[in-house]
DNA sequence: ACGATTGCCGCAATCGATTGGGCAACAGTA
DNA sequence: TACTGTTGCCCAATCGATTGCGGCAATCGT
């Protein structure tokens, strides 16, 4: 077994078809640029000229009869650019790098569609990679991207407080963050702190303020805002959150379960539970029900995102919509109007607070 | 002379680092071979060799003394190799591309994180892109990776029997297909009929024999084998899945969802459900329910890959674990020998049926 | 002391695209 | 005919790294 395994399971079917085609095929003959030029015996720079600009090239570097059947040719030739060739020579890639805390995590997922639809809307390449939030990843994972020669960064997962992104902003690389807010530096993130806001309001309305937060970590803004947003407003109206109930542990379902496990082990309940996150919601129903709790009767839940399983389980979830997608392609609107050496504002988008079964209690005060 | 160029490299910033940096950090001046070469007055072919090789080099092309100094500028001025100029010269780009029906699936994410990691562990990076699993994406986003000049690609949404596999194989283009396999490419997969069939047995063991399946597309293997397996597996027991309790809608929660719709319409109900993927289990549950049911008292549930969120939810998922992290790594690595020029095998990696709550019935008969 | 090794390293061509600087050729004007 | 302006297009240098061929000099052998 430690063996190095050669075939393990090698399906040895190999000998199957395949016999046809020889090699055939694509040699090795990608067309350039002078393959273009010696076909019209003209110089490669009008070639160039004329396949990056045909509309200026017309008339003043080519006649326009050459300038259609350049590019006639090419395209039936099948020509693309050699990006690495003109990276060498312009200095930019038109390529971004993004990193995510981890991409299983549905809400980055998603950020990065957005990302790469717009991006690719422009077309531009990126480049995803997890850091898993750990700051030695998030380092190296960046030099990567760096050495790979990005024209900038989008971070998902970027850390409160965090040193690392001042270092590479006083490096004068381009960047903006994307769901998590950190300093001063440009970020798209949705109004956390309203998001927090809208739940408490939805508490004080349902009358079920003795509440437990499974806040996720404390290095992510989207964790301290949704809390803080919460916590406030609730204040506001002489309402305290209990210190102890405010949980921070992972942003998934396990990290759902452990937090709800402290809090329903000791002797007394919240009558509801905030998580900042829907699948630590998810997690956290498990543990109620192993306490004889039920969802909404005993405990109002809400998440935290409105993802496509709160709306799938058994007991659908109240939850905070945000729009992931579209952070995404801000984003990265954002990062090239920066690389394009604009200014540029943060953006909070709102965030729109989605009542289903999760919060319907009956004896529901109208004030 | 052709004496055009009178200073060339006059490296104007010779007053150099002066005062306390005015302008602070990275100015604009990578540090290219050329740099070191200059200041140790040697030739750029030296530095490269030293800098590509530096066990070779030493002694053969530079003295230990040498390398050592070079090496340790290299370092203290951060030098890094510019992969668009060498991608140029060697033709190689030490870049995969991947292509994926959507990360925000959990399943090819996780896949992808695999690749990922078994990439950066041989200091080659990846690209991912989302097909949605249209054919006109896949063959564009293919495209457009094959321009960036990857060195292979991985698909993650290969369709049974599809022609654009056979041209691009046929163009010499190295791939590798994950998770799903198609014609006679190489693939790693989880031996879905295996897998399927594992399911039989455990529906056997419980005396749960009406099933229904929600198969997820036609198109792809996995939907297509685990079926399979699961019917031939039950028909070798003379028993016979009814054919429009077979259900092809997409593979998650909503997808789920619909197919059980359609089949808890009729008038009689299946004792077991099969789904070929967790999240569309997840989002039968909820028909179920409306419809009375309970799980599994009513209807066993099975679902496939053994997503974390199995494991969390309220009545826990008896399902089918399949490797996916460690497919994406093995993906990894035979597209690597395949560009090395190896002859590679497919590879088909065991499942392992993991037994929860969701399918513990009472009244389980023994044979 | 002289030819043969061996140790170290440079030259120059490439890879494909981009661009500033120019050079012809031709039309128009004096 | 001589000159100036245009128009149309090409030369050659670059970008940074890689590599096949060699070259020069110090050292070794006899």
């Amino acid at each position: 077994m430690t063996a190095k395994n050669p075939a393990e399971t090698a399906t040895p079917q190999s000998g199957a078809s395949k016999s046809a085609a020889p090699k055939s095929a694509a040699p090795l003959r990608p067309v350039t640029q002078r393959t273009i030029s010696q076909e019209f015996g003209i110089s490669v720079s009008t070639v160039s000229r004329v396949l990056n600009d045909p509309e200026t090239a017309s008339g003043r570097w080519a006649s326009p009869d050459l300038v259609e059947r350049i590019i006639a040719f090419a395209q039936k030739h099948g020509y693309h650019r050699n990006p690495h060739a003109a990276s060498l020579r312009t200095s930019r890639s038109n390529l971004i790098g993004v990193l995510v805390p981890r991409l299983q995590d549905f809400v980055l997922a998603t950020i990065y569609e957005g990302i790469e639809e717009a991006a690719t809307e422009r077309d531009i390449s990126s480049f995803v990679t997890n850091s898993l939030d750990l700051p030695a990843n998030q380092l190296q994972r960046t030099r990567m991207m760096l050495d790979r020669r990005v024209d900038g960064l989008i971070f998902g997962d970027a850390h409160l407080d965090d040193p690392f992104l001042d270092d590479l902003a006083a490096e004068g690389v381009n960047f903006v963050l994307a769901s998590r807010r950190a300093g001063d530096h440009t970020s798209v993130t949705c109004d956390d702190v309203r998001g927090g806001e809208l739940v408490a309001e939805h508490l004080l309305a349902i009358g079920r303020t003795d509440v437990a937060i499974l806040a996720g970590r404390e290095y992510a803004s989207t964790s301290i805002d949704r809390t803080r947003g919460l916590v406030e407003r609730l204040a506001q109206d002489g309402i305290t959150v209990r210190p102890d109930w405010i949980m921070h542990d992972g942003f998934d379902a396990a990290g759902g379960r452990e937090s709800a496990e402290k809090i329903f082990a000791s002797g007394d309940f919240p009558n509801a539970v905030f998580a900042t996150n829907d699948f630590a919601a998810i997690g956290a129903i498990g543990v109620m029900r192993d306490h004889g709790l039920s969802v909404p009767d005993d405990v109002a839940l809400i998440g935290y995102n409105d993802t496509p399983l709160a709306a799938e389980i058994v007991t659908p979830l109240t939850t905070v919509r945000s729009p992931m997608h579209e952070m995404g392609r801000r984003a990265l609107g954002l990062l090239l109007d920066k690389i394009a050496g604009a200014e540029v504002d943060s953006l909070r988008l709102e965030p729109e607070l989605i009542v289903r079964a999760s919060t319907r209690v009956s004896g529901q005060r109208s004030g």
